[in-house]
DNA sequence: GCAGATCTGTTATACTATAACAGCTTTGCT
DNA sequence: AGCAAAGCTGTTATAGTATAACAGATCTGC
């Protein structure tokens, strides 16, 4: 397993790789990258962590791509369709994907104390709610799994 | 695992059932089960299925017992934070808890053709997420689960 | 019977999200 | 190129979800 999110690293690339990563999906599947939607991924990738989509409409409307609510959440729905980004369901709020093009079934562990947010990624059907799910004739199509705890450093700060 | 919610049963019994639970839980613990508070609980038993936090405040109102957003708010606080009652973050609706009293972590299934929704009762620790978790040094505190797709009927009916 | 803690009632407001419709742009086809 | 269909954008309006803040009532323990 991987858990991005909690490490310092170069933000530079992972805004450049997961922008690339995104347009190269788009062009394979005859998806339109438009310039909001690119825009919103980048903004995304840039914050690095979980978003409001008011806070992505303030920063469109600072920058003339937009001003009303349904241009963020079109293009939020775009990228979350097609797993460039992911919602928190628990925050409400919206990140950006960990491993673009990667087929996954992502797994949040967010911090309470730094509010960062890393992504897991899991094997689909694995686990012990998919078992659930089979015993009881449940046909999984999409899956929510959000940890809510405190991150290495955190909880070092916090406790003894 | 029981995943109790897509087969008929006794109502009666399991609103009993479920508010003397919560009477016993709360007299151990020195917590109020005030009339709000059982009310919601009630009502949530009675549906059986999840509730939106406007729909209960209309119970209410009509019963009289509150009339502002505020007063079903703080009971669902209360029996959630109790674990009365859960949460389904990806629905931002409420629930009874089907097995008051136990210690659990809860996993929901979600039927998008009939809305009703079942409680899986996990171990807590267990899964790929308390690995994963743990992997990265995190520790949780909280986690939610929640599968969307088709119980067994819906499932039948559509399909082949 | 008093002090502190907890619960209730209420107003106001903040935050999150979508419906609906008009107009523009791109795409695919001939 | 010219056209039609599909998809994207802009905008208004509104629906849906949730909490802050404060005053007053009630309960609890001493």
């Amino acid at each position: 397993m991987s858990a991005i999110g909690f490490h310092p690293h170069n933000h530079d690339s992972c805004i450049k790789t997961g922008v690339s990563a995104a347009a190269k999906t788009c062009t394979a599947q005859g998806l339109q990258l438009t310039e909001v939607r690119r825009r919103v991924l980048e903004i995304l990738l840039e914050r690095h962590r979980a978003l409001g989509a008011y806070d992505i409409l303030e920063v469109l409307r600072s920058e003339g791509l937009g001003s009303q609510p349904p241009v963020a959440y079109r293009a939020l729905d775009f990228l979350t369709k097609h797993g460039f980004a992911h919602k928190i369901e628990r925050l409400n709020k919206f990140i950006a994907c960990s491993d673009i093009g990667g087929d996954h079934t992502p797994a949040f562990l967010i911090c309470t104390g730094c509010n960062q947010v890393a992504e897991a990624h899991l094997e689909a059907g694995t686990g012990r709610l998919s078992k659930a799910a089979a015993a009881a004739g449940f046909t999984i199509e999409r899956a929510v799994l959000e940890a809510e705890g405190l991150c290495e450093t955190c909880r070092g700060q916090t406790a003894a």
